[in-house]
RNA sequence: GGAGAGGUGGCCGAGUGGUCGAAGGCAACGGUUUGCUAAACCGUCGUAGGUUAACGCCUACCGAGGGUUCGAAUCCCUCCCUCUCCGCCA
């Protein structure tokens, strides 16, 4: 979200950094609500500071014991008419004011690559290297039928489709790499711990920019008007919602292992089998907030934080750095962190690292008081560390063996119970 | 779900119709004093919006929204939240 001020000093600037993000975006309309609202505010000001002087006016004169003053009691009744008047006249205006500005995406930074679709994103890294199979890989979603580890079928039966189930060696696997990631990151990564709601209201929600213009993607609780979280991502940054932080308690820097919910509207046909795409999955979540001047240096960290996970696991993959049209609406900037997928033969997002710099902070009035007293907005960010579903896709294709096998990586064997292979049963 | 109590500034807490954006305390910050620390003393010390070149000035906010009144933190209504007891439940 941005401020307003900054938009009517320099509109310009930002309406051209946004570039194609920016289209659809009725600038004139914005500025002229602005001037309008502030044309109406001063009025109203006026008229209450009169009001205010008047009516102290009359208090003095009651304590005094002296008779009213019929005509400051009639001043005082007209102002609060007209004031009434023009204070319902502003609401529309700030409200549509409002909800202009909370449907501007935010600005990528000056290091985004521009384009309009994934084909402009950059490569930045690759690590490891594709495994070498003396057969051809087998899809997971056979793999894990063959191993009875999932079932898609009986899930599909009581939720429809994009629901699994996870069975013996198959369940423990995603629980162990929950463990597993969420070890690593509090342990030797520095974050805290939290179980967060997973089910928020729509200021939180608006907070973290999934509404107003999202909110078909969301599952929605009519009942009690709850969102389901489509990524911890939204609790978690709501934990400092309306606070002010100390700036020596920055960076803060949480984790958090928690299901995922998601509508999918609009992606019919696309990852209709399998674990890719699901209503509801598993995901390790990393979220910060920092000081503005740090912000990058985290988003760094951040990265590096999630590609641990994947080196250890002995997943091959590759970061890429998202262009301005493939980024998402909060994000400022954006590293997709992909692994590779050995049946398809190609790099699939299983982390997004993004640093939101201010832009969910004024959504959420998140901010931070410095050393000289004065307070400003914090940044966020926050990464995958790293969504379950996938990387269990990962792992059983990655690691099949030509038996229907699966080798698990060592980095998990503590967690698995003493088991380093998935087999038949 | 039923009954009751309550929601005031970073925290505690006073304030039941006007001079209250709000006493007092704690914490914090700046200063004086001082081997150091501590203590004492003085000062600063909410958020947001508008306006100004700036100092500043103005407006709003005592959970949210309405209402009563010339005037509301204070009275009334609705809602939200917290706590206690009962019910239910893991």
């Amino acid at each position: 979200m941005f401020d307003i001020r900054v938009i009517r000093e320099s509109g310009d600037k930002i309406q051209s950094r946004l570039g194609d993000r920016g289209k659809g975006i009725d600038w004139d309309l914005l500025l002229k609500l602005d001037v309008e609202r502030r044309d109406l505010l001063t009025q109203v000001e006026k008229k209450r500071h009169r009001r205010k002087t008047v009516l102290s006016e009359i208090g003095k004169l009651k304590c005094q014991g002296k008779p009213d003053d019929t005509k400051l009691l009639q001043e005082v009744e007209k102002l609060a008419e007209e004031i009434r008047a023009e204070e319902a006249g502003i609401k529309p205006i700030e409200d549509q004011l409002n909800d202009l500005l909370l449907r501007i995406p935010n600005i990528p930074h000056e290091t985004v690559p521009s384009g309009e679709n994934e084909s402009h994103n950059e490569e930045f890294r690759r690590w490891g290297t594709p495994p070498q199979l003396t057969f051809s890989p087998v899809p997971h979603v056979e793999l894990g039928e063959s191993l009875d580890i999932l079932d898609f079928k009986r899930a599909t039966r009581m939720s429809g489709s994009r629901f699994t189930i996870y069975k013996g060696a198959g369940a423990q696997l995603e629980r162990a790499l929950m463990n597993y990631m969420l070890d690593l990151h509090t342990q030797n990564h520095g974050y805290l711990e939290v179980i967060p709601p997973y089910l928020v209201n729509r200021a939180g929600m608006t907070g973290t920019g999934q509404l107003p213009k999202f909110e078909s993607d969301l599952f929605y609780i009519a009942s009690d008007d709850f969102f389901l979280i489509p990524t911890a991502e939204v609790s978690v940054t709501n934990i400092h919602r309306e606070e002010i932080l100390d700036s020596a308690d920055l960076p803060l820097r949480y984790v958090a292992g928690t299901p995922c919910f998601r509508r999918e509207a609009g992606s019919y046909g696309k990852d209709t089998r399998g674990l890719i795409r699901q209503h509801q999955f598993n995901k390790v979540e990393l979220v910060s907030f920092t000081n503005p001047e740090e912000s990058y240096d985290e988003l760094d960290r951040l990265l590096i934080d999630v590609e641990t996970v994947l080196q250890q696991l002995g997943l091959h993959y590759r970061v890429v750095t998202l262009c301005s049209g493939d980024m998402g609406f909060s994000a400022a900037k954006t590293y997709d962190v992909e692994v590779w997928m050995p049946v398809q033969g190609v790099f699939r997002e299983i982390s997004s690292c993004s640093n939101f710099e201010a832009f969910q902070a004024r959504r959420a009035r998140i901010k931070f008081r410095g050393t000289d007293g004065k307070t400003d907005f914090v940044h966020t960010l926050n990464g995958s560390g790293v969504a379950i579903g996938r990387t269990v896709v990962a792992i059983l294709e990655t690691f099949q063996q030509k038996d229907g096998s699966v080798l698990i990586p060592k980095a998990l064997h503590p967690y698995m119970g003493g088991i380093d292979k998935i087999e038949k049963r």
